[in-house]
DNA sequence: GACAAAACAGGACAACCGGTCTGTTTATAA
DNA sequence: TTATAAACAGACCGGTTGTCCTGTTTTGTC
């Protein structure tokens, strides 16, 4: 009589690393049983293990597609769209407090969670993770490169710039979790805004801003 | 015939948590088992659980007297010593920079590491955390403080400059783990010190350098 | 429809975990 | 000495963990 069952692999893979990012997000990775992943998502011990042999599968599995895809939307994306790095840094720190401020708690920056449980524990782990930090610098030095390009941004060495950023965000969101505010984000935004400042905003040597704000516009 | 034993409990208790201490740094909290830290400590289970009844007990140990301790020794103590409040904090990050290059890896910052597995687990790990967290953030604003009654320092807002500095470093030993280099670190210190930089050093707007560098002097 | 492979179900299991318990030894104080 | 508590030893237990294994069902292909 009952004998309905619908093969749906990518569903059903889906649902498992949405449970496991979000579960290894709240209580870390070895805080979180395979009992609890398959418990929440619904799924038994053998469609599990079938899609992820082990643990340390489906840990990199949501490293690899899913912190990397969160760093993507979150900091890769709005900055390269931005009209420039500092402009992209502050817009993604902002949306990332009021955010924060607005669900009442704060769960930590899903990298740095499981960077800091994961690095040492597996060499695998530790590439993954920092590759993604890689991306993640790159995106912000290769925004200020271009902003240098276009004039917008004075002699900041962009590596550094990035490597700062990068720090002060994951540093700032650290005490946010411990502190359970996020005000701490602001704080340090508004610190690394006074990094070098730019000739412009209003401009002692302010030159050519017109012109570059024309040509981000035609791209 | 053999019947020799001494009673040292505060030795003891300095044994475990020493191991204690070094193995959550090293693998973090839940990674560690009690069987380890009693096989590397060299500690019956009977001994253990009279020192520290439970795990979490231990951790809170731990992190009250080993962690805060560690932050103490490498970060409040130096800056507090310091001429100024940046003098001191590139001392400490040059010192960071150049033990961890020496010794070859890197393990990450103690309060970060067990910051981010704890802090969500228990409601007592995150406040003991916190507290912390804002005692080296409030040596550093204090230090500030200091500098600016003294001249030293210019309009650069104490908890701000306080704020970005301990996320900054603690942002870039998360990176430093993660990539197993010490680099990033003196990258970010680079980008520190360009934070509204003083009137000192070499001076456009600066003034009474002479006098203050005295009065430092005097005291 | 035959057949192989993929997708899934669900139990089994050994190892391990943290905590408890009882008992023995050592230190302390009267 | 004697009582009393602290310090320690070590076995023990219920529950959990990650993984493996054997089946069963579905899907795709010829």
């Amino acid at each position: 009589m009952r004998k309905k069952r619908i093969n749906d692999p990518q569903g059903m893979r889906r649902r498992v690393l949405d449970v496991a990012e979000d579960c290894f997000q709240a209580r870390g990775y070895h805080a979180s049983s395979l009992g609890d992943l398959m418990a929440a998502a619904g799924v038994t011990g053998g469609a599990l293990h079938h899609h992820f042999p082990t643990k340390k599968a489906l840990a990199l599995a949501v490293i690899e597609e899913r912190v990397a895809a969160a760093v993507e939307e979150t900091w890769i994306e709005p900055v390269r769209a931005a009209p420039s790095a500092r402009n992209g840094v502050r817009a993604v720190f902002e949306a990332v407090a009021a955010a924060l401020e607005q669900q009442g708690y704060v769960r930590g920056c899903p990298l740095n969670n499981l960077a800091h449980e994961l690095s040492l524990a597996d060499p695998d782990f530790r590439i993954a993770l920092a590759d993604i930090f890689a991306g993640w610098r790159r995106a912000i030095s290769d925004k200020v490169r271009a902003d240098q390009e276009a004039g917008l941004e004075g002699g900041t060495d962009p590596d550094r710039f990035a490597a700062l950023t990068v720090a002060a965000y994951s540093g700032a969101m650290s005490m946010a979790k411990a502190e359970q505010d996020a005000g701490v984000l602001r704080q340090c935004l508004e610190g690394l805004e006074r990094v070098e400042p730019p000739p412009s905003q209003n401009g002692s040597p302010a030159r050519r801003r017109r012109r570059v704000v024309r040509q981000q516009a035609i791209r």
